[in-house]
DNA sequence: CTTGACAGCTTACACTGTAAGGTTCATTTT
DNA sequence: AAAATGAACCTTACAGTGTAAGCTGTCAAG
């Protein structure tokens, strides 16, 4: 009757969104290879098999942070220029995927395939296609511009601006000497100037993309399919 | 007394050179996460802490293995007209990156910092700067591109074509239904293609940079410098 | 012979994801 | 009110990880 101290515990307190925005916390706090179940359980106030009653595996978890991040994308409507569409795509997603640094490696080798996911990724082809291209050039299209896409969110969330993964260092004096190169270009990519290099980039894509688009292409698209059956 | 001369070693049957064609080995055979030093000292035929007097950390181990990929890279020398031998390099990092394809993203995510790479990253740049483009140009023009490479080398080795990473899936007559996009461009992407589609990218990026090179640059790179300093 | 360095092995520890099963409690049914 | 149900959460356990610490066997030099 007198009920020794019982731990009230309400018993509803997870809930999906709860585990989703302590596991971007834990993420960004502990970076993508530090997160366990167990540091997330630990964040949630929580035992790490209580998440296991709302996402099957991690992988399930992580999933649903995929989707969360891409429901939060928003596709460019059709009252705009057709370039200023894929801009702004591309900006969008570059956008969604480096809110979350440390999660953004995993975004960009994900293969996304989830309903949320595909509906944006059908979205963001149909920009292309919107372009003209006919089927296969703005499949490639695509392709190519996610190429860059991905690469530059990888620089910038994983990049050399946060120190080389390398485990043998080598001193300035040595860089200044033997690599004059990277120490010169090094000087335009601290912390800051993501946006300067990335928009240089879509912008030349954009260019290209467009003069394509006008037909101007006899020595431009020819020149890349021709070359594209080396096996 | 004359075998003073040479010392004949044959000390011991691990070596360097054995543990890191292993490793390669492994990593195909097991993928770059089901890697671990046990799987590798079982195909060395060896225990795992043996490994270690080769190796101070598994780290070291991997940046060997980075080290060694970027020796075996061969940049195109000065008798090439320039945009020859821009593509030869890009194209030659992207061949000895997928050489071995489950060790690929490893390196796309690696800031190389030991000197062999360096050497290699100086005198890409190098070949950037012989562009004429002027120290800050050179440097974001690397980095664009180097941001294409690096998503097509994600591709291709860590892409699509190793089927989805979503654990949810959906069902072909869905995706025809729902995804019509999706569905249509993904013919074009099958297990093949990729030269295709990369060729495609990297011959846009470099007619841009030639135009550039060329002063004909009025809108195309004014556009790309005058929107980059948003933050 | 001894000595000492080298190369590889053994053990142990703190971590990981998660399978299996136990416990508690709000809600519904009787 | 009492009993049953099932969702929500916890405990334990296991096979795996990297690697620190220390041990063993081999071999060349003194």
């Amino acid at each position: 009757m007198d009920s020794s101290i019982k731990k009230k515990r309400a018993r509803g307190r997870l809930s999906r969104e709860m585990i989703e925005d302590a596991a971007f916390e834990v993420i960004e706090r502990e970076g993508l290879s530090g997160f366990s179940m167990r540091k997330l359980a630990a964040a949630l106030g929580c035992e790490a098999m209580s998440i296991y009653h709302h996402y099957p595996s991690q992988a399930h978890l992580y999933e649903a942070l995929v989707d969360r991040q891409m429901n939060a994308l928003v596709i460019p409507g059709d009252g705009l220029p057709w370039r200023e569409r894929v801009r702004i795509g591309m900006q969008e997603f570059r956008r969604v995927a480096t809110e979350h640094p440390a999660f953004a490696p995993f975004i960009v080798v994900y293969r996304m395939n989830s309903p949320p996911c595909l509906a944006k990724l059908n979205s963001i082809i149909g920009l292309f296609e919107a372009g003209g291209f006919g089927p296969e050039l703005s499949a490639r299209l695509f392709r190519a511009a996610g190429y860059y896409l991905m690469g530059g969110i990888l620089d910038e969330t994983a990049g050399y601006a946060k120190g080389p993964s390398a485990v043998t260092t080598v001193s300035s004096e040595e860089m200044a000497r033997d690599f004059p190169s990277v120490v010169a270009a090094g000087a335009y990519f601290g912390t800051t100037g993501f946006d300067k290099t990335f928009d240089l980039g879509l912008e030349m894509l954009l260019d290209e993309m467009e003069r394509i688009r006008d037909g101007a292409r006899a020595a431009t698209a020819k020149a890349g399919s021709d070359r594209g059956h080396s096996n």
